[in-house]
DNA sequence: TCAAAAGTGTTGCGCATACACCCATGG
DNA sequence: CCATGGGTGTATGCGCAACACTTTTGA
């Protein structure tokens, strides 16, 4: 293994992912467990290529952790404090670790991925079910983690989580972005309680309806006979126009 | 004259600034004829210390080229496609327009320069009353035009300015942020018009000033005689709740 | 007294919410 | 037949837009 080529990346610049995924009424954002140093927490992220758009780098960061393509994904902001740096001791330790653990990183190379980012964030809208998370270098694992329930996370990658929350917030109606966190067919039901995931926040039953229906982009499709003892609901596939 | 010292900036990253300010009734944008190579238009711009957050680095930019702090400053975007570059037609004529020009600049230093940029877009809103433009390095000269009346500017930045135009007009209502634009009193009737020319449509009049006025930020103060043979309207000082 | 523009009140419409009712399903 | 939850129709309230009217100013 020959020494990373950190020149083929632009310096200071990172892009970070909020992934969310839906499942089990929850939303949910893909965090990595990182492997070095204190192991604290992390969203996935990567780095820009000299060569490379930041579109590109944010989904081929998104490939590499969840092996999909075509993912919904936009920017939403960028963090660039100054003081927006690993602290000194944790530094230290991370760097020995790096160094320690094979001859790909040097001090160098060490120094570089330490050094003071500036980074944008990004979110991405994936189905949960067709996500099989793979590792990245730095992820000792991956994990879905509900909204609700994210841990401390390293650098400033909880206010980050809180800024890509409010951007799904702005758009999820906007844009009719929310089917992208859906299987391809699903109930009225079923969209409701992800608004109320993402909203954190009851809707009406029959209002809801009534306003997703009328943004004419769902398709009818057959009932869903669940083998409860009432009514069966219709199912629905997302058309757009 | 010393050579430019690059190390102390981050490389491949930049700050582009759309500057908007208000008078006779037109939005008007702060642009700059590029002094260099073949004398495009350009927004103004700068780049970003290794030791200093962008915020401060746009505001950096502003400070150089209006002289005003405390400016209203909000990031909207991030441009980073891979093709945003000079073309090397233009890139050869800059780089060695500016090594003849003087001491400070060499290969590297124009390399640095003319490379690839990733940047960071911000609107600025400002008095433009007050404003004394100053001209940046890179100015040829400073010029105030109308947002009808944009000329082709370089790279992307026309581009840039829209979505800069875009922000405003998103956020003009929801942040109350148009009285930047404005000096420190006013009446109504400049603010409808200042509304106007940010989207470009007519705003019924009555309406409009039972809106503006509900919104409970303004402080009414004496009449406005201007000698006009009609009712003198009164002015308004904005105040933050 | 009059034209012009400011200021204020009133009505109507569309949308979102709230309330009510009927229907299908399987025990 | 009944409990459960799905589907749909109707009333209500609020905010915005359209319309109408009054007031002030200086010629």
């Amino acid at each position: 293994m020959e020494k990373i080529d950190i020149g083929k990346f632009i310096a200071h610049l990172s892009i970070d992912c909020v992934i969310f995924g839906y499942k089990d009424k929850e939303l949910k954002v893909l965090i990595s467990k990182f492997k070095f140093g204190k192991g604290t927490w992390m969203l996935p992220g990567g780095h820009v290529l000299k060569t490379e758009g930041i579109d590109k780098a944010a989904s081929r960061v998104l490939k590499d952790r969840t092996g999909l393509e075509n993912i919904y994904l936009e920017q939403f902001r960028v963090f660039g404090d100054e003081n927006r740096i690993v602290n000194s001791e944790h530094k230290a330790i991370m760097k020995a670790d790096l160094i320690a653990y094979d001859e790909r990183f040097d001090e160098e190379v060490t120094e570089w991925i330490t050094s003071r980012f500036i980074s944008v964030g990004y979110y991405a809208l994936v189905d949960i079910h067709k996500v099989n998370p793979k590792n990245g270098f730095f992820d000792e694992y991956l994990e879905w983690r509900s909204i609700n329930d994210i841990p401390q996370m390293n650098y400033d990658h909880n206010e980050i989580l809180t800024y890509g929350l409010e951007a799904l917030r702005q758009n999820l109606d906007r844009k009719l972005i929310g089917f992208n966190l859906l299987p391809e067919t699903f109930t009225i039901k079923e969209i409701q309680e992800l608004y109320e995931a993402v909203y954190d926040r009851p809707f009406a039953r029959n209002n809801f309806q009534k306003k997703i229906l009328d943004l004419n982009v769902l398709e009818r499709l057959e009932k869903k006979f669940t083998g409860a003892q009432n009514k069966a609901p219709y199912l629905y596939r997302f058309i757009r126009n």
